[in-house]
DNA sequence: AGCTATTAATAAGT
DNA sequence: TACTTATTAATAGCT
């Protein structure tokens, strides 16, 4: 998607490296997260630059170790299922490497600050949430007419939908005496 | 890219989490590889379907392992050199807590590990007011009598309050006229 | 699994 | 590194 289509192949110049990585990053970070989140599932992405400089992603879970524990578990309990590739992936994991990853300590600035951007945003939604419930329990501070009626109109429903709900378990109550 | 423009956040029913899974995957795989080639670095990309199959791309030169090891490596070295930048952080982090900074051991791990504990800790509060949230529009999945009870006096209620702030509100409006 | 209308990413260029 | 815009690439909604 450009200006003209680029042959996917190893850019010669460093340079050529560097600035198409830097831009590239940022997008694959984006669809990584964008996946995590519509999916609801656990993806982590780490990247080293041409310079070496690592970047870290992990989705939902929040953290490496705990996404490789899941691996390592999964390939535990499906070893009979599906040994071949996760297992020879695990035992080269644990074998050839000095590094254990189930203690892995993440203590970089990169890693860091993917937390505490992870934290802000959560934070951010948190709060969008608890204003939320705490307006409809308290409409005191709702100043805009059309907002009330939303309101109103929402609160009709959902009754009815839990009198509907109501009438079924009581009914389910009955049926079993 | 598509008819219409998707909202990025979990997708409600199961089956459409494993369909977009399934088209997104390739496209981020897709991605990763060119990033790889084209920058020629090391890259890998663990993620977990949302029925837990996990998919793992290694680009380049690397196995997993080599990857991680090489980021663990590098924290290693820069352990020095990131002691300023970390010391900074961590006041900054521990500025406005009830934690005095002066009595606490500035270790690396222990900060990724509060601020793990930190997001641990928002991430159950978000997801219990969303559960909240959801159960309110949808009580489909209350299956308690008593629940139901209690939901239904707290919407009369808010029924009541928003009535009564809507009259008011009307009034304002006429008393401007 | 395919098919397109659309949206989104991004290659060049500044 | 940040912005702009012409183009290409990914994909949302359907079947």
């Amino acid at each position: 998607m450009g200006r003209r289509k680029l042959r996917i192949r190893r850019l010669e110049s460093m340079k050529a490296r560097q600035t198409k990585y830097s831009k590239r990053k940022i997008g694959l970070l984006k669809k990584a997260k964008e996946l995590a989140v519509l999916c609801d599932t656990d993806l982590s992405l780490l990247m080293f630059s041409p310079t070496g400089r690592p970047s870290l992603y992990v989705g939902q879970n929040n953290d490496l170790s705990t996404v490789l524990e899941r691996l390592s578990k999964l390939s535990i309990e499906d070893r009979e299922e599906r040994r071949g590739y996760t297992m020879k992936l695990l035992k080269k994991i644990y074998a050839n490497s000095e590094v254990d990853p189930r203690n892995f300590s993440l203590d970089r600035k990169d890693v860091l600050k993917v937390q505490e951007d992870h934290l802000r945003e959560l934070k951010e939604k948190l709060s969008e949430k608890s204003r939320i419930l705490r307006e409809w329990k308290n409409p005191h501070n709702v100043k805009d007419l059309a907002q009330i009626n939303i309101m109103e109109e929402h609160l009709i429903g959902s009754l009815n939908k839990i009198r509907i709900k109501k009438r079924q378990l009581i009914q389910e109550q009955q049926m079993e005496t």
